[in-house]
DNA sequence: TATTGTTATACTCTATAACTATA
DNA sequence: TATAGTTATAGAGTATAACAATA
């Protein structure tokens, strides 16, 4: 046997901004979709609930910019969604080549629901910080995505 | 047309810990492999390097768990570093169902060079960062990955 | 029995190009 | 001509089970 195997961050990744990113994002992403399962959507699918949750209106290019992803991945997001009753494509009389994407009633019970669970059970990622922490590392993180994420920057 | 395109990331959304994580991450990862894209590997085999950089001995299990990927697939991970000459793999003769995973003298002379390049160009992401706020943020991820990631944490 | 490295397989995610209908 | 939503497709990444060699 090499060595005893060592599950924390090395020292020597101490300051390895990447590797923290990648480590620390798995975990609280796999944590998240745990906490999710129960309503058998991912973190993805909650994240198109609550940007759509008050009643601003969102179409899906709008969705897929705001979350990083292509227009592309949006469709089988929100088709899922749709499927399971949570929200509801409304066409846009405005422009008719877009959807407004909306939540149904169940939709606005549903995200009720998530936030009691996600109130009730502080995920283990977020148990090892204080309340300071959380607001600390929130806001580092909101710098670090930046104000414009454009393709081609360093 | 719905409303003008927001990259940034909603007030809605700035303490939805989970959404930043996902959006910050994948900013940093990208980036990371833009950086990199000149020694044509990614952000994933460069931790690889960097763990093996030191004389420590690395088993390819243990290098999967400290990553927190799969022992399977690291496989494809040490095949392609191999490939290029830049790890090799050396039986143990303590027990011989390991392999020690070490630098060759181009993997060394690459890690150099990919440092010295990091150390150039400071990447976006840390650019809109103090030196004291990366360092805060490294310590806050450290803390979030934690000391122990088991299977089935909340 | 348990573990290391490995293969195989199925599934999800990602990236790209192209199409249609609208603008 | 450009954009919104969509489809198709190929390539990565992930998860799982299983196997041979070794402990």
């Amino acid at each position: 046997m090499i060595s005893e195997v060592t599950v924390s961050v090395p020292p020597k990744m101490a300051d390895e901004t990447f590797f923290l990113f990648a480590r620390a994002a798995d975990r609280v992403l796999k944590a998240t979709d745990r906490l999710l399962a129960p309503f058998e959507i991912c973190h993805r699918h909650y994240s198109v609930l609550l940007l759509i949750a008050d009643d601003e209106e969102w179409s899906q290019t709008r969705l897929a910019k705001t979350m990083g992803l292509q227009k592309t991945r949006m469709v089988a997001l929100i088709d899922m969604l749709e499927s399971k009753g949570l929200i509801q494509r409304e066409p846009n009389a405005n422009d008719r080549r877009e959807y407004k994407v909306i939540l149904t009633e169940t939709g606005k019970r549903t995200v009720k629901e998530i936030r009691s669970s996600f109130n009730k059970q502080r995920p283990s990622y977020l148990r090892e910080l204080s309340g300071a922490e959380t607001q600390e590392i929130n806001r580092l993180l909101g710098r670090t995505i930046g104000p414009a994420v454009c393709q081609n920057d360093l």
